[in-house]
RNA sequence: GGGGACGUAGCCAAGUGGUAAGGCAGGGGUCUGCAAAACCCUUAAGCGCGGGUUCGAUUCCCGCCGUCCCCUCCA
């Protein structure tokens, strides 16, 4: 069946058939850096990193193009109110983003555009619009002509003329049509500005995304992607933009990943319901909110509230202990290493189905929580640590596709492991002659410092969390 | 008003034209000095409501109700 993609622009799912074979070019719309990022935009990020490592699974080459929006209304207005340069503020921002992205384990992007650094190419793109009738100039502006572009609204299924022209913003007399949107904006007072054929000014929102993706990835790419909220009217102008421009057609398959909903609504600034990324981090691994967004689809909203990252809490724990060694026993009965076996085989088969199918991760973790079981089973049943270790192995490996990080004892040093170590085998004494006291005070106090002791059947372990 | 989605057990959620994955919680058990954890087993939905198509629909079509997103900056 080969890999299928879910495209907004047909509303089905495709086989996936890239430009150069081999090589998927992938852009994705990253965030206007004014403010500390949000969960919301972390979701983003790491969709589009399962994706990516899902296509780098199927061998792909994939060259993704993750830009940051550093000159904009929001970002300018954000920086006089501090009294601040809008450029330097943005600059902060995006270096914070940067290490959320790698305390989440997404991927670095092969290249992070941002808009101040790509002004040659944005202006060239203006340049040419407005020289083949596509955009015309007022008072320093330069607005996409959306008249002259027949097939405007195809992604978002909107005709221009269904449009309730100014219901809820002030039409600017100026424009030829209300629908017409700025590629170019003069500067005013104290904005950040770059010299132009109009005059200084700066490059308005949609064009930036434009540029990028010829600069970077070419005329034409294989994935455009961004969260569901851009598709009118960010994603459609692109499409205005850059089509009109190179007269080919730009993306072959537009995906978008759906809004994270807290208590109900959609996760903004300007609802004021926002997690942010570093409040997040402070109290949970990356890896549970990587765990929360691979049980549902990423299509649709998500819901986020208490209930699900406990949930995720607990079923990430489940997928972690499976790693836990064997504990072999003497006549461990063949039949259940070759169920191990076939099961091993059954997992990453269903996990492939599953990832194929536009990436349906909650399906294709059901695989791996039953490949759990069946090393868990192994395990009781007394299976040696090889046969076991090869289905380990296969988790672990399923799992870092998805940007899971499964490892045990983490966040524990080497230093440390030693005296952990060696209070356990203290302690052992001290149960051996029933100090359950002392015992016991061992343990509180390792808990304490992060450190869970377990006594079992086989002696006692530790873990750390 | 227009455009786009969604509604599956207590919760999160996948999925299918022939009677529903997985996880969490719940119940039972194993282990244990106690504890915690872990593991094993297990209960639980007939798929928002009303019609229609069909031998048969939760899955397709229509209507209704409800929720969300977009039409202003937004991942």
């Amino acid at each position: 069946m080969g890999l299928m993609i879910y495209n907004t622009l047909t509303r089905t799912k495709e086989p996936l058939e890239t430009i150069e074979p081999g090589v998927v070019r992938m852009y994705v719309c990253g965030p206007t850096v004014y403010d500390k990022a949000h969960i919301g935009h972390a979701m983003s990020s790491i969709v589009f990193d399962v994706i990516r490592r899902w296509l780098e699974y199927r061998r792909y080459r994939v060259l993704h193009v993750m830009n940051y929006t550093d000159v904009e209304d929001k970002v300018i207005l954000r920086a006089q109110e501090l009294g601040v340069d809008s450029i330097e503020l943005a600059e902060g921002y995006m270096h914070d983003y940067d290490q959320h992205l790698k305390d989440l384990n997404v991927l670095p992007a092969s290249v992070n555009p941002r808009a101040s650094t790509e002004i040659e190419a944005i202006l060239e793109m203006v340049k040419g619009l407005v020289d083949r009738g596509f955009a015309y100039q007022v008072d320093g502006d330069v607005y996409f002509r959306v008249a002259k572009d027949d097939d405007y609204g195809r992604l978002s299924g909107r005709r221009v003329e269904e449009m309730r022209a100014g219901a809820r913003l002030i039409v600017d007399e100026r424009k030829e049509a209300p629908a017409d949107f700025a590629l170019w904006k003069a500067a005013k007072e104290g904005e950040p500005a770059w010299e132009s054929p109009w005059g200084m000014g700066r490059p308005g929102w949609h064009i930036e995304c434009s540029a990028m993706n010829l600069h970077h990835l070419g005329e034409q790419i294989d994935i455009h992607g961004g969260g569901s909220d851009l598709i009118f009217p960010h994603h459609e102008n692109e499409i205005a933009q850059s089509e009109s421009f190179t007269g080919k057609s730009f993306s072959r398959y537009w995906v978008h990943n759906g809004m994270l909903q807290f208590e109900g609504e959609k996760m903004s600034k300007s609802l004021g319901n926002v997690v942010t990324v570093e409040e997040f981090l402070e109290d949970h691994n990356g890896n549970i909110l990587r765990m929360v967004i691979l049980n549902a689809s990423y299509r649709k909203p998500l819901k986020f509230n208490q209930d699900v990252i406990t949930q995720a809490e607990r079923a990430w724990e489940r997928l972690k202990g499976a790693l836990r060694p064997a504990t072999p026993m003497p006549e461990a009965p063949e039949k259940v290493v070759a169920d191990l076996n076939t099961q091993v085989e059954k997992t990453r088969a269903g996990f492939e189905t599953a990832m194929d199918d536009d990436f349906n991760t909650s399906e294709a973790l059901s695989h791996l929580f039953e490949l759990v079981r069946g090393i868990n089973q192994a395990r009781d049943a007394g299976v040696e640590s090889e046969p076991l270790g090869e289905a380990q192995r296969t988790l672990r490996e399923l799992s870092e596709v998805l940007g899971l990080e499964l490892e045990l004892g983490g966040g524990i040093d080497r230093e440390a492991e030693a005296f952990i170590e060696l209070l356990i085998e203290v302690r052992e004494e001290l149960r051996q002659a029933k100090q359950w006291a002392l015992a016991d005070l061992i343990r509180d106090r390792l808990l304490t410092l992060g450190v869970h002791l377990e006594d079992g059947k086989e002696g006692t372990t530790w873990r750390a969390g």
